[in-house]
DNA sequence: GATTGATTTGACCATTCGGTCAAACCGACG
DNA sequence: CGTCGGTTTGACCGAATGGTCAAATCAATC
Protein backbone atom coordinates (compact mmCIF):
# COMPACT_ATOMS: atom_id res chain seq x y z
CA UNK A 1 0.00 0.00 0.00
CA UNK A 2 2.84 2.06 0.29
CA UNK A 3 3.14 4.45 -3.11
CA UNK A 4 6.26 2.69 -4.55
CA UNK A 5 4.09 -0.54 -4.30
CA UNK A 6 2.87 -2.11 -7.21
CA UNK A 7 -1.07 -2.05 -7.72
CA UNK A 8 -1.89 -6.20 -6.85
CA UNK A 9 -5.09 -7.31 -8.43
CA UNK A 10 -7.18 -7.53 -5.23
CA UNK A 11 -6.01 -3.83 -4.76
CA UNK A 12 -8.03 -2.98 -7.67
CA UNK A 13 -11.41 -4.81 -6.83
CA UNK A 14 -11.23 -4.13 -3.89
CA UNK A 15 -11.52 -0.29 -4.17
CA UNK A 16 -13.82 -0.37 -6.81
CA UNK A 17 -15.98 -2.13 -4.93
CA UNK A 18 -15.44 0.34 -2.33
CA UNK A 19 -15.83 3.45 -4.50
CA UNK A 20 -18.59 1.47 -5.80
CA UNK A 21 -20.62 0.94 -2.58
CA UNK A 22 -19.60 4.54 -1.13
CA UNK A 23 -21.37 6.28 -4.06
CA UNK A 24 -24.73 4.30 -3.43
CA UNK A 25 -24.71 5.33 0.44
CA UNK A 26 -23.23 8.40 0.11
CA UNK A 27 -25.91 9.76 -2.57
CA UNK A 28 -28.60 8.30 -0.47
CA UNK A 29 -27.58 9.48 2.79
CA UNK A 30 -25.09 12.29 2.13
CA UNK A 31 -21.96 11.99 4.18
CA UNK A 32 -23.19 12.53 7.83
CA UNK A 33 -25.71 10.30 7.24
CA UNK A 34 -23.94 7.56 5.67
CA UNK A 35 -21.93 5.24 7.64
CA UNK A 36 -18.16 3.09 7.50
CA UNK A 37 -20.16 0.14 8.64
CA UNK A 38 -22.89 0.60 5.81
CA UNK A 39 -20.25 1.02 3.38
CA UNK A 40 -18.09 -2.41 4.20
CA UNK A 41 -21.41 -3.90 4.18
CA UNK A 42 -22.35 -3.23 0.68
CA UNK A 43 -18.70 -3.74 -0.91
CA UNK A 44 -18.53 -6.64 1.17
CA UNK A 45 -15.70 -6.06 3.07
CA UNK A 46 -15.31 -5.65 6.71
CA UNK A 47 -14.92 -2.40 8.33
CA UNK A 48 -11.30 -3.35 9.08
CA UNK A 49 -10.48 -3.86 5.98
CA UNK A 50 -12.33 -1.26 4.12
CA UNK A 51 -10.03 1.30 6.52
CA UNK A 52 -7.22 -0.96 5.13
CA UNK A 53 -7.66 0.84 1.93
CA UNK A 54 -9.06 4.20 2.68
CA UNK A 55 -7.18 5.98 5.52
CA UNK A 56 -10.69 7.01 6.76
CA UNK A 57 -14.52 8.27 5.78
CA UNK A 58 -13.37 11.25 4.07
CA UNK A 59 -10.95 9.93 1.99
CA UNK A 60 -13.26 7.99 0.64
CA UNK A 61 -15.61 10.78 -0.15
CA UNK A 62 -13.29 13.08 -1.40
CA UNK A 63 -11.83 10.08 -3.65
CA UNK A 64 -15.01 10.28 -5.12
CA UNK A 65 -15.67 13.89 -5.71
CA UNK A 66 -12.14 13.98 -7.07
CA UNK A 67 -12.95 11.49 -9.62
CA UNK A 68 -16.37 12.84 -10.05
CA UNK A 69 -15.32 16.58 -11.25
CA UNK A 70 -14.59 15.61 -14.66
CA UNK A 71 -17.07 13.36 -14.90
CA UNK A 72 -19.83 15.98 -14.32
CA UNK A 73 -17.84 18.67 -15.89
CA UNK A 74 -17.16 16.53 -19.11
CA UNK A 75 -20.16 17.13 -21.28
CA UNK A 76 -19.83 21.30 -21.20
CA UNK A 77 -16.07 20.50 -22.33
CA UNK A 78 -16.92 19.12 -25.50
CA UNK A 79 -18.91 22.33 -26.31
CA UNK A 80 -17.16 23.69 -29.69
CA UNK A 81 -17.36 26.99 -30.76
CA UNK A 82 -17.27 25.63 -34.21
CA UNK A 83 -20.52 24.32 -35.97
CA UNK A 84 -24.23 25.25 -35.78
CA UNK A 85 -24.82 27.29 -32.21
CA UNK A 86 -28.22 26.25 -31.13
CA UNK A 87 -27.02 22.72 -32.54
CA UNK A 88 -24.28 22.56 -30.06
CA UNK A 89 -26.17 23.68 -27.27
CA UNK A 90 -29.01 21.25 -27.80
CA UNK A 91 -26.37 18.69 -27.94
CA UNK A 92 -25.33 19.65 -24.47
CA UNK A 93 -28.08 19.98 -22.96
CA UNK A 94 -28.83 16.18 -24.25
CA UNK A 95 -25.71 14.94 -23.13
CA UNK A 96 -26.12 16.81 -19.44
CA UNK A 97 -29.71 14.99 -19.44
CA UNK A 98 -28.24 11.84 -20.61
CA UNK A 99 -25.91 11.86 -17.50
CA UNK A 100 -28.74 12.50 -15.49
CA UNK A 101 -30.22 9.39 -16.64
CA UNK A 102 -27.22 7.16 -16.39
CA UNK A 103 -25.75 8.24 -12.91
CA UNK A 104 -28.23 9.57 -10.99
CA UNK A 105 -26.26 9.00 -8.02
CA UNK A 106 -23.49 11.02 -9.37
CA UNK A 107 -26.06 13.71 -9.26
CA UNK A 108 -27.04 13.41 -5.89
CA UNK A 109 -23.65 13.04 -4.59
CA UNK A 110 -23.36 16.45 -6.09
CA UNK A 111 -26.75 17.46 -5.07
CA UNK A 112 -25.87 16.70 -1.37
CA UNK A 113 -22.80 18.33 -1.78
CA UNK A 114 -23.40 21.89 -2.90
CA UNK A 115 -26.75 22.14 -1.02
CA UNK A 116 -24.87 22.03 1.72
CA UNK A 117 -22.50 24.28 1.46
CA UNK A 118 -20.13 22.39 -0.84
CA UNK A 119 -17.61 22.89 2.16
CA UNK A 120 -15.16 19.89 0.56
CA UNK A 121 -14.97 21.47 -3.34
CA UNK A 122 -15.59 24.93 -2.38
CA UNK A 123 -12.32 25.77 -4.63
CA UNK A 124 -13.19 23.75 -7.65
CA UNK A 125 -16.23 25.53 -7.93
CA UNK A 126 -14.70 28.86 -7.58
CA UNK A 127 -11.76 27.50 -9.52
CA UNK A 128 -11.82 24.98 -12.21
CA UNK A 129 -15.72 25.06 -12.58
CA UNK A 130 -15.54 28.65 -12.81
CA UNK A 131 -12.79 28.62 -15.69
CA UNK A 132 -14.39 26.29 -17.65
CA UNK A 133 -18.47 28.44 -17.44
CA UNK A 134 -16.04 31.84 -18.22
CA UNK A 135 -15.00 29.83 -21.16
CA UNK A 136 -17.58 29.05 -22.48
CA UNK A 137 -19.68 31.81 -21.83
CA UNK A 138 -17.52 34.04 -23.99
CA UNK A 139 -18.10 31.55 -26.71
CA UNK A 140 -21.75 32.01 -26.10
CA UNK A 141 -21.74 35.73 -25.92
CA UNK A 142 -19.68 35.47 -29.17
CA UNK A 143 -22.76 33.49 -30.67
CA UNK A 144 -24.83 36.34 -29.31
CA UNK A 145 -22.81 39.56 -30.74
CA UNK A 146 -22.49 37.53 -34.20
CA UNK A 147 -26.09 37.28 -33.77
CA UNK A 148 -26.91 33.54 -34.62
CA UNK A 149 -29.22 32.62 -31.34
CA UNK A 150 -30.79 35.37 -29.59
CA UNK A 151 -29.60 37.27 -26.75
CA UNK A 152 -29.85 35.67 -23.06
CA UNK A 153 -27.41 36.31 -20.17
CA UNK A 154 -25.17 33.23 -20.67
CA UNK A 155 -24.45 32.31 -17.51
CA UNK A 156 -27.51 31.93 -16.40
CA UNK A 157 -28.57 29.90 -19.49
CA UNK A 158 -25.73 27.14 -18.16
CA UNK A 159 -27.61 27.39 -15.09
CA UNK A 160 -31.09 26.34 -16.72
CA UNK A 161 -29.18 23.84 -18.36
CA UNK A 162 -27.73 22.28 -15.12
CA UNK A 163 -31.21 23.16 -13.34
CA UNK A 164 -33.38 21.58 -15.33
CA UNK A 165 -31.31 18.48 -16.05
CA UNK A 166 -30.15 17.85 -12.92
CA UNK A 167 -33.69 18.16 -11.53
CA UNK A 168 -34.84 14.97 -12.99
CA UNK A 169 -31.96 13.13 -10.98
CA UNK A 170 -31.83 14.69 -8.17
CA UNK A 171 -35.59 15.17 -7.48
CA UNK A 172 -36.49 12.05 -8.53
CA UNK A 173 -38.65 10.76 -5.96
CA UNK A 174 -40.64 13.54 -6.34
CA UNK A 175 -41.16 13.81 -10.13
CA UNK A 176 -42.44 9.99 -9.96
CA UNK A 177 -44.46 10.68 -7.50
CA UNK A 178 -46.37 13.34 -9.46
CA UNK A 179 -46.38 11.97 -12.77
CA UNK A 180 -46.94 8.33 -11.57
CA UNK A 181 -45.88 5.72 -13.89
CA UNK A 182 -45.23 7.89 -16.68
CA UNK A 183 -41.33 7.67 -17.69
CA UNK A 184 -40.03 11.12 -16.64
CA UNK A 185 -36.81 11.31 -19.46
CA UNK A 186 -39.17 10.54 -21.61
CA UNK A 187 -41.40 14.16 -21.89
CA UNK A 188 -38.50 15.97 -20.49
CA UNK A 189 -36.47 15.62 -23.64
CA UNK A 190 -39.10 16.83 -25.51
CA UNK A 191 -39.92 19.49 -23.09
CA UNK A 192 -36.27 20.71 -22.69
CA UNK A 193 -35.45 20.31 -26.34
CA UNK A 194 -38.34 22.60 -27.21
CA UNK A 195 -37.83 25.07 -24.46
CA UNK A 196 -34.39 25.86 -25.67
CA UNK A 197 -34.96 25.73 -29.42
CA UNK A 198 -37.74 28.49 -28.36
CA UNK A 199 -35.54 30.24 -26.39
CA UNK A 200 -32.04 30.70 -28.42
CA UNK A 201 -33.93 30.66 -32.31
CA UNK A 202 -33.18 34.32 -33.15
CA UNK A 203 -36.49 36.17 -33.47
CA UNK B 1 -47.15 21.13 28.18
CA UNK B 2 -50.49 18.60 28.44
CA UNK B 3 -52.69 19.63 25.74
CA UNK B 4 -55.65 21.01 27.80
CA UNK B 5 -53.42 23.50 29.84
CA UNK B 6 -52.99 27.15 27.99
CA UNK B 7 -50.21 27.56 25.75
CA UNK B 8 -47.81 30.24 27.62
CA UNK B 9 -45.84 33.00 26.49
CA UNK B 10 -42.75 31.50 27.30
CA UNK B 11 -43.99 28.36 25.13
CA UNK B 12 -44.59 30.16 22.70
CA UNK B 13 -41.16 32.40 22.37
CA UNK B 14 -39.21 28.90 23.22
CA UNK B 15 -41.07 26.59 20.53
CA UNK B 16 -40.36 29.70 18.20
CA UNK B 17 -36.83 30.12 18.98
CA UNK B 18 -36.27 26.49 18.62
CA UNK B 19 -38.33 26.51 15.37
CA UNK B 20 -36.28 29.19 13.80
CA UNK B 21 -32.47 27.38 15.06
CA UNK B 22 -33.70 24.16 13.57
CA UNK B 23 -34.40 25.35 10.27
CA UNK B 24 -30.99 27.01 10.43
CA UNK B 25 -28.89 23.75 11.41
CA UNK B 26 -31.24 21.04 9.36
CA UNK B 27 -31.09 23.02 6.43
CA UNK B 28 -27.21 23.22 6.22
CA UNK B 29 -26.51 20.10 7.49
CA UNK B 30 -29.15 17.91 6.76
CA UNK B 31 -30.97 15.81 9.16
CA UNK B 32 -28.72 13.47 10.30
CA UNK B 33 -25.94 15.89 9.92
CA UNK B 34 -27.80 17.98 12.27
CA UNK B 35 -27.25 17.30 16.10
CA UNK B 36 -29.39 18.39 18.99
CA UNK B 37 -27.06 20.04 21.14
CA UNK B 38 -26.59 22.60 18.12
CA UNK B 39 -30.11 23.20 17.32
CA UNK B 40 -30.14 23.69 21.43
CA UNK B 41 -27.10 25.85 21.24
CA UNK B 42 -28.56 27.95 18.46
CA UNK B 43 -31.70 28.23 20.12
CA UNK B 44 -30.17 29.55 23.19
CA UNK B 45 -31.25 26.49 24.99
CA UNK B 46 -29.87 23.65 27.12
CA UNK B 47 -30.38 20.12 25.02
CA UNK B 48 -32.97 19.41 27.81
CA UNK B 49 -34.54 22.22 27.90
CA UNK B 50 -34.69 22.17 24.13
CA UNK B 51 -36.22 18.28 24.59
CA UNK B 52 -38.86 19.74 27.10
CA UNK B 53 -40.62 21.20 23.93
CA UNK B 54 -40.30 18.96 21.85
CA UNK B 55 -40.12 15.17 22.24
CA UNK B 56 -37.08 14.35 19.91
CA UNK B 57 -35.50 15.60 17.25
CA UNK B 58 -37.72 14.16 14.53
CA UNK B 59 -40.59 15.58 15.96
CA UNK B 60 -38.86 18.86 15.53
CA UNK B 61 -37.81 17.90 11.75
CA UNK B 62 -41.57 17.15 11.09
CA UNK B 63 -43.28 20.26 12.77
CA UNK B 64 -40.89 22.01 10.26
CA UNK B 65 -41.91 20.06 7.28
CA UNK B 66 -45.43 19.95 8.08
CA UNK B 67 -45.50 23.85 8.56
CA UNK B 68 -43.53 23.81 5.19
CA UNK B 69 -45.39 22.41 2.89
CA UNK B 70 -48.37 25.27 3.01
CA UNK B 71 -45.99 27.66 2.91
CA UNK B 72 -44.10 25.89 -0.50
CA UNK B 73 -47.10 25.16 -2.10
CA UNK B 74 -49.00 28.44 -1.47
CA UNK B 75 -47.77 30.41 -5.14
CA UNK B 76 -48.96 27.02 -7.01
CA UNK B 77 -52.60 27.34 -5.52
CA UNK B 78 -52.98 31.16 -6.27
CA UNK B 79 -52.81 30.05 -10.02
CA UNK B 80 -56.11 31.13 -11.03
CA UNK B 81 -57.48 29.79 -14.02
CA UNK B 82 -59.10 32.97 -15.32
CA UNK B 83 -57.07 35.91 -15.93
CA UNK B 84 -54.23 35.82 -19.08
CA UNK B 85 -52.78 32.27 -19.09
CA UNK B 86 -49.26 33.79 -19.87
CA UNK B 87 -49.76 36.62 -17.15
CA UNK B 88 -50.56 33.88 -14.58
CA UNK B 89 -47.60 31.88 -15.10
CA UNK B 90 -45.71 34.39 -15.33
CA UNK B 91 -46.76 35.85 -11.60
CA UNK B 92 -46.52 32.32 -10.56
CA UNK B 93 -42.95 31.81 -11.91
CA UNK B 94 -41.99 35.43 -10.15
CA UNK B 95 -43.70 34.34 -6.67
CA UNK B 96 -41.63 31.07 -6.82
CA UNK B 97 -38.38 32.86 -7.39
CA UNK B 98 -38.79 35.46 -4.59
CA UNK B 99 -39.50 32.15 -2.32
CA UNK B 100 -35.81 30.99 -3.16
CA UNK B 101 -34.59 34.52 -2.03
CA UNK B 102 -36.51 35.29 1.17
CA UNK B 103 -36.59 31.67 1.90
CA UNK B 104 -33.50 29.96 0.89
CA UNK B 105 -33.27 27.90 4.32
CA UNK B 106 -36.76 26.51 3.55
CA UNK B 107 -35.81 25.66 -0.16
CA UNK B 108 -33.07 23.78 1.24
CA UNK B 109 -34.55 22.05 3.85
CA UNK B 110 -36.81 20.64 1.10
CA UNK B 111 -34.21 19.89 -1.34
CA UNK B 112 -32.35 17.40 1.66
CA UNK B 113 -35.17 15.80 2.08
CA UNK B 114 -36.08 15.02 -1.39
CA UNK B 115 -32.38 14.18 -2.80
CA UNK B 116 -31.75 11.62 -0.31
CA UNK B 117 -35.33 10.39 -1.09
CA UNK B 118 -38.02 11.64 1.09
CA UNK B 119 -38.42 9.31 3.28
CA UNK B 120 -40.59 11.44 5.59
CA UNK B 121 -42.90 13.18 3.09
CA UNK B 122 -43.16 10.83 0.66
CA UNK B 123 -47.21 10.10 1.41
CA UNK B 124 -47.25 14.16 0.91
CA UNK B 125 -45.99 14.20 -2.52
CA UNK B 126 -47.85 11.39 -3.71
CA UNK B 127 -50.85 12.63 -1.75
CA UNK B 128 -51.51 16.18 -1.64
CA UNK B 129 -48.83 17.46 -3.87
CA UNK B 130 -49.76 15.50 -7.07
CA UNK B 131 -53.16 16.11 -6.49
CA UNK B 132 -52.15 20.11 -6.65
CA UNK B 133 -50.20 19.43 -9.82
CA UNK B 134 -52.97 17.75 -11.64
CA UNK B 135 -55.09 20.37 -11.04
CA UNK B 136 -53.14 22.93 -12.34
CA UNK B 137 -51.90 20.63 -14.71
CA UNK B 138 -55.47 20.42 -16.06
CA UNK B 139 -56.23 24.41 -16.16
CA UNK B 140 -52.88 24.30 -18.19
CA UNK B 141 -54.21 21.83 -20.55
CA UNK B 142 -57.42 23.84 -20.57
CA UNK B 143 -55.60 26.98 -21.94
CA UNK B 144 -53.01 24.84 -24.78
CA UNK B 145 -56.19 23.33 -25.71
CA UNK B 146 -57.90 26.70 -26.42
CA UNK B 147 -54.52 27.98 -28.17
CA UNK B 148 -54.00 30.50 -25.64
CA UNK B 149 -50.14 29.27 -24.81
CA UNK B 150 -47.85 26.87 -26.83
CA UNK B 151 -48.40 23.35 -26.55
CA UNK B 152 -45.96 22.13 -23.98
CA UNK B 153 -46.11 19.19 -21.56
CA UNK B 154 -47.99 20.64 -18.57
CA UNK B 155 -46.57 18.94 -16.10
CA UNK B 156 -42.74 19.36 -17.00
CA UNK B 157 -43.52 22.78 -17.31
CA UNK B 158 -44.31 22.88 -14.02
CA UNK B 159 -40.91 20.99 -13.21
CA UNK B 160 -38.84 23.19 -15.02
CA UNK B 161 -40.39 26.04 -12.81
CA UNK B 162 -39.42 24.41 -9.48
CA UNK B 163 -36.27 23.40 -10.53
CA UNK B 164 -35.13 26.79 -12.85
CA UNK B 165 -36.00 29.21 -9.29
CA UNK B 166 -35.34 26.44 -6.35
CA UNK B 167 -31.82 26.13 -7.96
CA UNK B 168 -30.71 29.55 -7.08
CA UNK B 169 -31.22 28.93 -3.68
CA UNK B 170 -30.32 25.18 -3.11
CA UNK B 171 -26.97 25.71 -5.20
CA UNK B 172 -26.72 29.01 -4.48
CA UNK B 173 -22.98 28.34 -3.15
CA UNK B 174 -22.42 27.28 -7.02
CA UNK B 175 -24.30 29.82 -8.57
CA UNK B 176 -22.07 32.54 -6.55
CA UNK B 177 -18.58 30.94 -6.92
CA UNK B 178 -19.17 30.96 -10.65
CA UNK B 179 -20.74 34.73 -10.75
CA UNK B 180 -18.48 36.40 -8.56
CA UNK B 181 -20.02 39.25 -6.92
CA UNK B 182 -22.94 39.93 -9.45
CA UNK B 183 -26.01 39.46 -7.79
CA UNK B 184 -27.64 36.15 -8.68
CA UNK B 185 -31.30 36.95 -8.28
CA UNK B 186 -31.38 40.25 -10.89
CA UNK B 187 -29.99 37.93 -14.07
CA UNK B 188 -32.07 35.44 -12.90
CA UNK B 189 -35.71 37.37 -13.06
CA UNK B 190 -34.59 38.58 -16.25
CA UNK B 191 -33.58 35.39 -17.55
CA UNK B 192 -36.41 33.19 -16.42
CA UNK B 193 -39.17 35.66 -17.76
CA UNK B 194 -37.45 35.54 -21.25
CA UNK B 195 -37.60 32.06 -20.96
CA UNK B 196 -40.92 31.31 -20.23
CA UNK B 197 -42.25 34.11 -22.45
CA UNK B 198 -40.77 32.32 -25.59
CA UNK B 199 -41.72 29.45 -24.39
CA UNK B 200 -45.45 29.98 -23.83
CA UNK B 201 -46.17 33.00 -26.09
CA UNK B 202 -48.16 30.69 -29.03
CA UNK B 203 -46.67 30.74 -32.51
C1' DG C 1 6.61 -26.33 0.84
C1' DA C 2 8.77 -22.50 3.16
C1' DT C 3 9.02 -17.61 3.29
C1' DT C 4 7.47 -13.10 3.05
C1' DG C 5 4.59 -9.42 2.24
C1' DA C 6 -0.18 -8.42 1.39
C1' DT C 7 -4.77 -8.98 3.24
C1' DT C 8 -8.35 -9.83 6.65
C1' DT C 9 -10.42 -9.92 11.11
C1' DG C 10 -12.16 -9.82 16.08
C1' DA C 11 -11.64 -7.24 19.88
C1' DC C 12 -11.32 -2.97 21.47
C1' DC C 13 -11.26 2.31 22.33
C1' DA C 14 -12.74 7.19 22.65
C1' DT C 15 -16.08 10.19 21.30
C1' DT C 16 -20.44 11.73 19.94
C1' DC C 17 -25.16 11.65 20.10
C1' DG C 18 -30.10 11.24 21.29
C1' DG C 19 -32.52 11.02 25.16
C1' DT C 20 -33.76 10.56 30.53
C1' DC C 21 -34.35 12.03 35.25
C1' DA C 22 -34.36 13.88 39.66
C1' DA C 23 -33.55 17.95 41.59
C1' DA C 24 -33.39 22.89 41.49
C1' DC C 25 -35.28 27.18 40.04
C1' DC C 26 -38.67 30.71 38.97
C1' DG C 27 -42.65 33.44 38.82
C1' DA C 28 -47.51 34.25 39.37
C1' DC C 29 -51.09 34.24 42.56
C1' DG C 30 -53.49 33.76 46.96
C1' DC D 1 -44.72 34.94 52.56
C1' DG D 2 -45.86 30.38 50.89
C1' DT D 3 -47.30 27.44 47.43
C1' DC D 4 -47.58 25.29 43.21
C1' DG D 5 -47.31 24.63 38.27
C1' DG D 6 -44.33 25.57 34.77
C1' DT D 7 -39.39 25.81 33.46
C1' DT D 8 -34.43 24.82 33.53
C1' DT D 9 -30.37 22.21 34.35
C1' DG D 10 -26.31 19.04 35.61
C1' DA D 11 -25.40 14.50 35.71
C1' DC D 12 -26.00 10.50 33.56
C1' DC D 13 -27.06 6.39 30.22
C1' DG D 14 -26.96 3.27 26.30
C1' DA D 15 -26.22 2.96 21.56
C1' DA D 16 -23.88 4.19 17.47
C1' DT D 17 -19.85 5.56 15.17
C1' DG D 18 -15.10 6.44 13.32
C1' DG D 19 -11.02 4.50 13.89
C1' DT D 20 -6.94 1.34 15.88
C1' DC D 21 -4.18 -2.78 16.59
C1' DA D 22 -2.15 -7.09 17.16
C1' DA D 23 -2.82 -11.35 15.57
C1' DA D 24 -4.33 -14.52 12.06
C1' DT D 25 -4.83 -15.77 7.26
C1' DC D 26 -3.82 -15.81 2.47
C1' DA D 27 -1.27 -15.81 -1.82
C1' DA D 28 2.63 -15.29 -4.72
C1' DT D 29 7.40 -16.38 -5.28
C1' DC D 30 11.54 -18.98 -4.66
Amino acid sequence: MTASSPTTRIQMRNRASILEAALDVFSAHGFRGATVDQIALAAGLSKPNLLYYFPSKEAIHNALLEQLLDLWLAPLRTLRDDGDPLQELLAYVRRKLEMSRDYPRESRLFANEIVQGAPRIHDALSGDLKQLVDEKCAVISGWIEEGRIARVHPYHLIFSIWSLTQHYADFDVQVRAVLGTEDPFEGASGFIETLYTRLLTPA
